[in-house]
DNA sequence: ATTCGTAACGAAAACGTTTTCGTGTTAACA
DNA sequence: TGTTAACACGAAAACGTTTTCGTTACGAAT
């Protein structure tokens, strides 16, 4: 066992001081080249490499970033941090995980113990419990202590911080406006409660997306799906709750989903309806993922770019990071989405 | 602005030195019950943490864990990580993540990174490059310099270190027999080349079943994709590998393939060949995904908990560290699969 | 012979902790 | 009055770096 061997180990080894085996290794031109080259040589021997921790604590800086998240096992998410990875590493920077599993109190814990040192700024996006209950405090205090955020996708106004969103209304009257134009007359939107703020907006690109076609949209067509009551092991309530606005609109012939989870499901319970896909009735999601891709029939989406916001939350953070200088101001970025067609459309 | 307050500017205000400081805070009975209640409060006052970046540096130990995986846009490995987050939380640990890409370079690179300091340990899963070329001297070298690793799924027998992996073999059997008893006659399986452990050992199961039940294995019905050929991206390639099974196979009526993706694709290829699903063919796959469980039909398979194995290497990870003293000796645990019948299977 | 400049190196501070080992004060005791 | 013990606190080292600021020694210039 070759334990890592340090500048003062070098220094005694060869009898010099630890200043000079620093200078040596960083090549100051302080240093002869004859003690610069025996110092590099043993270096390269022991395969030295400064450590990290000590870095940190003299430059004040960890090269790395923090990321808070409500649940990875989840496309989008996976995406994102993908991305963040990605422009991450390439600019020297590590990546640390922390996840909210939507709940409030785990954010606060998780955001705490990163924020004590151990990261240079938080990429983030707001657990579900945390928009509920409206409660910001821990977001304010950590920006306050000088530390960066950039939120993504799960936003909010009250803060002061760099976002990047989806076009979130924008990428709903797409999708909505396709179904229109394919001749869908009754067009159902199966959403999240109010809180979620991309389900109010994406609900809100719907209702747009409606009164541009002089339409007038009917609450009977508006399904809002509580998300406490569907955890991934209980779909039998978001199927039944699917199922009653199938029964209670037998002429509906769209549905934009807001996620592709309940697109999918929508398409399950159309099939057992006998209605043909997309022929009889047309069905479009929200978020680009596997089940999209892959489902029978595969289904239109609209494409959020998970990796691409990753990416620009990551550049915007170390962006931050490297000009302290920098003016205050903040920005919020938006990431266009793309309504990706297959077959679950005309 | 109300940057992080320290010890040594706690110390300043309250006229006392740092050792006062500290100890106070620390409930040391060599300070006064004054003092102590006035440096406690003026701490809280100023919301005082003490600074991770100092405290590892002390300890020499960064209570953090390093996780390398090849992929995180990925059902399982996202769940792994889950599972890992989840007991290194309970336990005081964070947890930093590097993707190798399943490239061998990145994976190198990412290690060194992390091991100079940064973590305390190391939970990861081999990259397929890694795999090929065989060469693990990375591996090696950081055990040798007194860092745990921990490896799961992908694992090779080379290194002594501990291990979590699932029952490939096993599981594949228990897949195999479900197919025979329910009446497959010819049952081909849709594997990787054999450079990955986890093909290899399907392909064993697989093999293994058949001649448990006196059945002798025919090379026609077996499929060793090409993974290089195979991205995300690119998935015809496979389509078509997996048409061409078809079409020399008509007699085929049931597969087993070594994922979830496989799995999907060939129930794809057989409802375009008319076969009904599973009364003329039964399928299924391997890993627990979101596909499995969404598709139509939904997919019988072999779920191999990836939380759990997550949970395992975390706690083998965490003991190890915590008690150094310990015997060198490494386990290897095996993670029961299990067979979850869904639409996909009679 | 004195001054100066420079090359080559070392000492020490700093980052923020914890902990060991003094040290001074006070009260108790002989 | 002198000794001792307890109490309350401070100084300093240590973790591993980098960097500033000396400090030598020596050759060149005056």
């Amino acid at each position: 066992m070759k334990k890592k061997v340090t500048l003062k180990q070098m220094a005694r080894e060869l009898d010099v001081s630890i200043s000079t085996v620093s200078k040596a290794l960083r090549n100051s031109k302080e240093i002869s080249e004859d003690t610069r080259d025996k110092v590099q040589a043993f270096a390269k021997l022991y395969n030295y490499r400064p450590n990290n921790i000590a870095l940190s604590l003299k430059n004040r800086k960890t090269k790395t970033i923090g990321i808070i998240i409500p649940e990875i096992v989840h496309h989008f998410f996976s995406k994102v941090i993908r991305g963040i990875e990605l422009v991450a590493n390439k600019r020297g920077y590590n990546v640390i995980v922390g996840l909210s599993n939507e709940s409030f109190d785990k954010e606060v814990i998780n955001m705490e113990m990163l924020a004590n040192g151990s990261i240079d700024g938080f990429i983030l996006s707001i657990s579900k419990e945390t928009l509920q209950q409206q409660d910001y405090h821990h977001f304010n205090e950590t920006i306050s202590q000088g530390m960066p955020i950039v939120m993504f996708d799960r936003v909010v106004n009250e803060i002061n911080c760099d976002k990047v969103i989806v076009d979130d209304i924008l990428g709903s009257k797409k999708a909505v406006n396709k179904l229109i134009e394919t001749g869908c007359k009754n067009i159902a939107i199966i959403t999240t409660k109010d809180y979620v703020s991309v389900g109010r907006l994406r609900t809100q690109g719907y209702l747009e997306a409606l009164e541009e076609h002089k339409r007038i949209p009917e609450s009977r067509l508006i399904l809002k799906v509580d998300d406490k009551l569907v955890s991934e092991d209980h779909l039998e309530v978001l199927e039944t709750e699917i199922e009653l606005l199938f029964e209670q609109n037998k002429d509906l012939d769209g549905i934009f989903a807001v996620n592709e989870l309940y697109a999918i499901i929508a398409m399950k319970v159309a099939r057992k309806h006998n209605k043909r896909i997309p022929e009889d009735i047309q069905v479009i999601g929200f978020t680009d993922g596997v089940l999209s891709k892959h489902a029978t029939p595969s289904l239109t989406t609209v494409s959020q770019h998970g990796q691409k916001i990753g990416e620009k939350t990551a550049v915007l953070l170390i962006d931050k990071l490297e000009n302290e200088d920098e003016e205050e101001r903040y920005q919020t970025v938006i990431i266009e989405t793309e309504l990706i067609e297959r077959e679950s459309t005309k």
